[in-house]
DNA sequence: ATACCTGCAAATGCTTTGCGGATGG
DNA sequence: CCATCCGCAAAGCATTTGCAGGTAT
């Protein structure tokens, strides 16, 4: 956990020049204790206040612009217009989101897609893929069968 | 032209129970007009205001939100948090979007998802898709060999 | 030393809402 | 008629920015 957090500060030292704040690394490391969670910045900043490091609600915004940029989180829209963000984990498949319309709950699908799908669009429209965000909106198993309500 | 917004005035004022009005036949309209386009609501409000017919923008919020419910226009957001809205065609197949992260050209690809998705997600996740949302982003073929930068 | 960061307050910009007057069916 | 809609002004809300003081390297 701590190692990891390292692990990242000094990649982020190493290949970009980022300095290391005390308000970064505490950033840093609610996203890795939340590694499997969708965080808005409010959620961050909530948990920086509980945890007795409050971090300001601009910072993070700051932060959170310089680690997507860095490729370190995905920052996602699910629909509400709050930005969520979570690690970026090299390892991982794409992973593509159920999103359902009356609830809100989020399920993680990882493999609908075409493995050739980055050269495909290469080779058919000339354009180089780099984030690719695949969701879908409906209902879940819980909800299909209540009034489809929105929201 | 005017026949296609009297059709969907029909199926408006048939299916459900809304009003229509000068402003939003007008907005009908524009979107017809435009219907290969993505709209934000002051490109609506431009046009109309440029047509002599000016409507408030918040008339087209609310009628926007009126037809997305109805499922005739499709709400889109692009990564830069403002809304776009097309029409929804039934015959189309499902339109991806291809943005470019440079100059923020859209370019629109069908037939990247496999035909048995929907059935699949049913089957295997007891989700029932309603929308589908593939957007994927890079670099567009002008852009590509020149320098990544962000916007 | 100094370039960069933080926090506060205020600004921004898209979107929503309250309300009095207007209008469609 | 009367429920619904429109336009205006103002409010909401997530996000961004200016700036003075603080901190990392």
């Amino acid at each position: 956990m701590e190692l990891k957090a390292n692990d990242i500060i000094n990649e982020l030292v190493e290949t970009k020049d980022i300095r290391i704040t005390s308000q970064r690394r505490k950033i840093l490391e609610i996203l890795i204790e939340n590694r499997d969670k969708h965080l808005s910045v409010e959620d961050i900043y909530n948990v920086s206040k509980k945890q007795g490091k409050s971090v300001a609600i601009p910072t993070i915004y700051r932060t959170m612009d310089i680690l997507q940029k860095s490729g370190i989180v995905i920052k996602n829209d699910f629909g509400d217009g709050i930005a969520k963000y979570e690690l970026y984990v090299k390892e991982k498949e794409t992973i593509h989101y159920l999103i359902c319309k009356r609830c809100g709950k989020i399920i993680e699908v990882t493999g609908l897609l075409p493995d050739n799908l980055n050269s495909h669009l290469l080779e058919e429209h000339g354009f180089q893929a780099i984030d690719t965000s695949l969701k879908i909106y409906g209902y879940c198993d819980d909800c299909m069968y209540q009034e489809g309500k929105f929201q």
